[in-house]
DNA sequence: TTGTACGCGTTATCAT
DNA sequence: ATGATAACGCGTACAA
């Protein structure tokens, strides 16, 4: 078994530094190229990474950090399908991934990374509106590039999508179907999608001079803050249920349904992510489609820009999102 | 800035081996530990992950193969929860994660985990019967553990679950409670939880002198395959559908749900999985809790022992499952 | 207990 | 176009 690049050489009968040229592309002429390619096919070498990477200072290797609360991470579909989202794109870019989830404090998990030493560029979630992990992620000379981003990012690459402007859209379509009485179930509170998603809702029913203070809930992105929020919410008797993400909307469903309330003849119901089990409720869930697979993978390639030319200027990517309206807000009254 | 271990050296006025000792544990005097400890965490030095593993043959990083049919790969939170229970243990051990999803082929998937050449071993889901990834994976000098097993799978080390037991406790549970056209959705054929899920509710049926030959349906894991394997079924006078999982069942529902029948009344169902969702359906779904972040977690602890004693037995473990019952077999009928 | 010296496999620089 | 050769940063026999 060929193992090193010093056999493979000899095989060929060239110097060690032609193999390397061969394998990464410098100049060598026709005729060697073609002999030691074909040593190298028969033999099935294959570089040793380490050495590379400790050679070159570049692994090929990108480290993607999902710092996110454990009552987050993976309730749903929506971590999964950006980290499948990104390794996707990553595989495509012929790199690897190395992947840190929230196991221990933020800075332990930044140390993790930095220490490791051996990715190229980072990705990482920024949900929240202070955090010490992408700050220092942001502060180390590592490339980075933030799934989500802060108003004070101001040189900081990121992909997103316009959080106010869809809580806009949703809350502006409640009230275009003449309901007076929406409510707002938050997401969780110091999270950017969150602040953001009550920025739009606010702005969405002060502009139609709907008050709303009384309206809002706060929950946490999850199914059982939904269905506690909506119970509070009922009692106030509102006629439409704005919930941050679609988890929450199922346990607003949930509770709704407990009442013996219609959907959407007595509260309409609304969402957000566009997930799977969205179109798949009783009745199917209004949402916002946000292509959370698209993100990841924009994440990737906005690194990739960002490696390449290093010290360029941040790449801020705001992604499209999309009003799916569907009979929770609009058509048949549940329970006929 | 710090960046070698020569500087350390240096600036402890000890040679760079006993700077390596200490970091990894050698025998060193207990002054000379205390005062090149002390430096260390005074200049915030970290070990270069590249050069370590090429000097010692050992990364600290683990692979995690993921290679699953983008129908399938979270399209729910199994794989994500999966994900995350090895994670966890894998910073417990202070290993690193490497992660391949199926984004190629499984021989282009394969060739990238072996290449890499920065793994010390590997944890794979290995949840079809034939796998040649998985196969590869076994063939080579890399330490496996497979999550999932197949039969022949004599010298292999696994994680999972009795799927046989498993079924054959909810068809029982189905049987019990007065149900005789008990019918089954499938789930992906090929795959071994749903073949074996098979083998359990046969059983079940066989024992009760129960047919069955007309009340399967093939599925695949997803919603949408539930939703018309129900639509057969119903018109087959079907009285309880056991589900391969719980998305199955979601579907299942919606179509029961679409034809105004009643479950547990009209329908009995059930699914597999335990998912947060199942509990959250209308009426709250019977199904067969398999802590699969346990799985995931015990996964990375099998490795460890593998990796520790190296051509020891392998070591196989099969965790517990629970069935858990719920309205949708028993208890308030829908719609009342 | 501590230090010396070599090797890990590759890239990259400098001659030729 | 090709070949020596010096890094790259660390672990580890071996010697002291």
């Amino acid at each position: 078994m060929v193992r090193t690049i010093d056999e493979l050489a000899r095989l060929s009968g060239v110097s060690r530094a032609t193999v390397s040229r061969v394998i990464n592309g410098g100049s060598v002429s026709d005729k060697t190229r073609r002999r030691v390619e074909h040593i190298v096919a028969e033999t099935g070498y294959r570089p040793n990474l380490a050495a590379r990477t400790l050679a070159s200072g570049r692994s090929g290797v990108v480290g993607v950090v999902m710092h996110v609360d454990p009552h987050l991470l993976f309730r749903d579909a929506y971590f999964g399908q950006l980290l499948q989202g990104m390794s996707d794109e990553l595989v495509d870019l012929a790199a690897g991934m190395m992947l840190w989830l929230g196991n221990r404090t933020k800075e332990q998990t930044l140390d993790k990374v930095l220490s490791s030493g051996l990715v190229d560029g980072v990705i990482v979630t920024a949900h929240y509106r202070d955090d010490p992990l992408v700050d220092g992620l942001l502060a180390s000379d590592l490339p980075t590039v933030l799934v989500g981003h802060r108003r004070h990012d101001r040189t900081a690459s990121y992909v997103d999508v316009d959080h106010v402007h869809a809580a806009d859209s949703v809350t502006s379509h409640l009230i275009q179907i003449g309901r007076t009485r929406i409510a707002h179930i938050t997401g969780m509170r110091g999270t950017v999608a969150a602040e953001d998603r009550i920025v739009g809702y606010r702005r969405a029913m002060a502009r139609a001079g709907l008050p709303c203070d009384d309206l809002m809930i706060d929950g946490d992105f999850n199914a059982p803050s939904g269905a506690t929020g909506a119970a509070v919410l009922l009692d106030r008797h509102c006629d439409a249920i704005f919930c941050a993400n679609d988890s929450t909307a199922m346990g607003a469903l949930e509770t709704i349904r407990a009442r013996g309330l219609a959907v959407p003849g007595d509260v309409a119901l609304a969402g957000f992510d566009d997930l799977d089990f969205a179109a798949r409720l009783d009745p199917p869930l209004t949402t916002v489609r946000q292509g959370v697979r698209d993100q990841g993978a924009e994440a990737a390639r906005t690194l990739f820009q960002l490696m390449a030319d290093r010290d360029g200027t941040p790449r801020r990517v705001i992604l499209p999102t999309e009003l799916v309206i569907r009979q929770s807000t609009v058509g048949g009254v549940l329970r006929p």
